[in-house]
DNA sequence: GCCAAAGTGTAGCCTCAGCTACAAATCAGT
DNA sequence: ACTGATTTGTAGCTGAGGCTACACTTTGGC
């Protein structure tokens, strides 16, 4: 092995995270317009993030791809097993990681803007940390 | 207008963000390399980096292109004023972010794995908020 | 039941950031 | 000063994630 520097296997595992931060808002979504409306459609989900409606299929095709969705022409998208799992654990997450925000004192409109960048980068152990500061922060 | 809904907002600075990370990074890491050796090689960075130098030499040019950057053939990088103003404002943000991980709990090793993600996300905002907060707490 | 509007899908193009392979320049040892 | 090793640069490929343009359902109003 050829001793990779810490710094590299650093800068690795960001670009790594930011790999999967697509897929992982994706489902979240899903998830979203599943549980309220009982529908998510390409149309709607495209919106939601502000790209063209061509984009959003395709991104849809790599949620397949990756087996955290399936959908059939013309009658929208559902998440599989995997994907719920997925989305579940990224939406716990969005709420630690705008709560810790909020908790150390950013306006509640930055906390959201910010978090939706951050929490794609924030570990397992940060998590546990955020968790047992608010706790006892709380 | 078309009235852009909230969130779309919210992803799409999200993505802007992404898309600046990189010269950040960049820009950062040759202001180091020539405060203490004198010399930002494409080698060098590469290998920090963890990535192939045929990379790095890309993303140098992008680095010129956009004006934060100088290079002459076989003879280095350096950085113009702008990419020197970029290189301390990131080197500030990220010590902040990592000294903000560090007062809510997070172990060393992982503060820093994450700051190398999270700081660009990071509005003025939190970064104020965050300042505040550990002036009050430390 | 038709026809227009809305939604969905496909094709083709762009940029960015990675890679390997190869070519050219520089540097170092003798 | 030459020669071989290292560094630097270039070319061309990939995949992701954007886009527009165009074609094809499906839906809804009449």
């Amino acid at each position: 092995m050829p001793a990779e520097p810490t710094q590299a296997r650093r800068f690795g595992k960001a670009r790594t995270a930011q790999a999967s931060a697509l897929l992982e808002d994706y489902a979240e979504l899903i998830a979203d317009l599943l549980a309220s409306g009982g529908e998510a459609r390409p149309t709607d989900i495209a919106r939601r993030f502000g790209v063209s409606h061509a984009t959003a299929i395709k991104t849809i095709a790599r949620l397949k791809r990756e087996g955290l969705a399936t959908a059939r022409p013309y009658r929208g998208v559902f998440l599989t097993a995997a994907g719920e799992q997925l989305a579940a654990r990224v939406k716990s997450r969005h709420l630690l990681v705008v709560a810790l925000l909020r908790a150390v004192g950013v306006p509640a409109e930055a906390a959201e803007q910010d978090a939706e960048g951050i929490e794609h980068h924030v570990s397992d152990a940060s998590l546990a940390a955020f968790s047992a500061f608010l706790k006892s922060h709380g």
